[in-house]
DNA sequence: CACCAGGCAAGCC
DNA sequence: GGCTTGCATGGT
């Protein structure tokens, strides 16, 4: 991992709450793969890129200042302070615990029109065929883009979906989701539904548009929410977080995912987000409740 | 090879 | 309101 000319080096000076491993894989992201050294490339606002840490900063590979500015900073979500947020969570044993875990864990600033899409398709599936369902939709459907001598596909837009079928998306191999995509294709392209007009709502009427979508639900909503629109205070309940709350809440007893969701809510406050990135990487790469 | 995956919609009560 | 069932596909 040598720097070129054309890397572009931020000096980022809290080292210590950034982790590529922990930023990827959290589940919020699937768009970015480890490389054999220890990168991740990916893709995201259109743009490609490599990335890797070194010493006191993150070299973005082959990236011109302004891409910087305009698209990185934000979504790195650079400019949030995480000490100061994992010190406030900290004060719960069970999130020191986590944050001790996941400690380098930031929420990535996504695009919302993506992250509608990849969290429809997220539901009753796997990461690794949810990545695979994304690919595909991309390569079919994005635009090419020519990085570091390799092609790769911006994620489409709804323009570049317009009037596609589920016969269209049979490619992609998404299951009875094909339905839902189209369903959303068709929200954005008729002007029921906008990013800017979603964005402009507060956070429990932006959630009801949202599940105007076909399927959008409580739980999909809620990672678009967060993961989307920079929305702190949703905390998405899975398989995952229902488990681990459980376990470290509720003495292992079955609780129902409102039960859950209102305890988080008090427990985490504006704060549930990270809490919940927190709790969701712990639980996974532990595998909490699946011995 | 069963079981299940960052759930949801539709149909029932 | 809450509970049940079917759902496409493929990872583990």
């Amino acid at each position: 991992m040598d720097i070129k000319n054309t890397d572009l080096v931020f000096k980022y000076k809290q080292m210590s709450d950034f982790d590529l491993t922990h930023i990827f894989d959290c589940g919020q992201c699937f768009r970015f793969n480890k490389n054999p050294d220890g990168s991740y490339t990916g893709v995201a606002h259109g743009r490609a890129l490599t990335v890797f840490q070194n010493g006191d900063g993150i070299v973005l590979c082959d990236t011109p200042e302004k891409d910087l500015k305009n698209i990185w900073l934000d979504f790195f979500d650079l400019d949030r302070d995480y000490s100061y947020i994992k010190s406030i969570l900290s004060a719960d044993p069970v999130m020191a615990d986590a944050i001790r875990f996941g400690s380098g864990i930031r929420i990535l600033n996504q695009d919302l029109w993506e992250s509608i899409i990849s969290f429809i398709i997220s539901a009753s599936n796997n990461i690794p065929r949810i990545k695979g369902i994304i690919e595909r939709l991309s390569e079919n459907f994005g635009k090419k883009i020519e990085y570091m001598g390799k092609t790769y596909y911006s994620f489409p837009t709804p323009k570049e979906l317009e009037g596609v079928t589920v016969e269209d998306l049979s490619v992609i191999r998404a299951g009875y989701r094909d339905k839902y995509i189209v369903d959303a294709v068709t929200k954005f392209n008729s002007g029921i539904l906008s990013a800017d007009y979603i964005n402009s709502l507060s956070t429990p009427d932006a959630k009801k548009a949202l599940m105007s979508i076909k399927g959008v639900g409580n739980k999909v909503a809620d990672c678009i929410l967060l993961f989307g629109m920079n929305r702190a205070d949703s905390f998405p309940v899975d398989v995952w977080i229902k488990r681990i709350m459980e376990f470290c809440y509720f003495d292992g007893k079955e609780q129902s995912i409102k039960t859950i969701s209102e305890f988080a809510a008090k427990k985490f406050g504006n704060f549930g987000g990270y809490a919940q990135q927190y709790l969701f990487f712990y639980a996974r790469e532990n595998r909490i409740g699946t011995e």
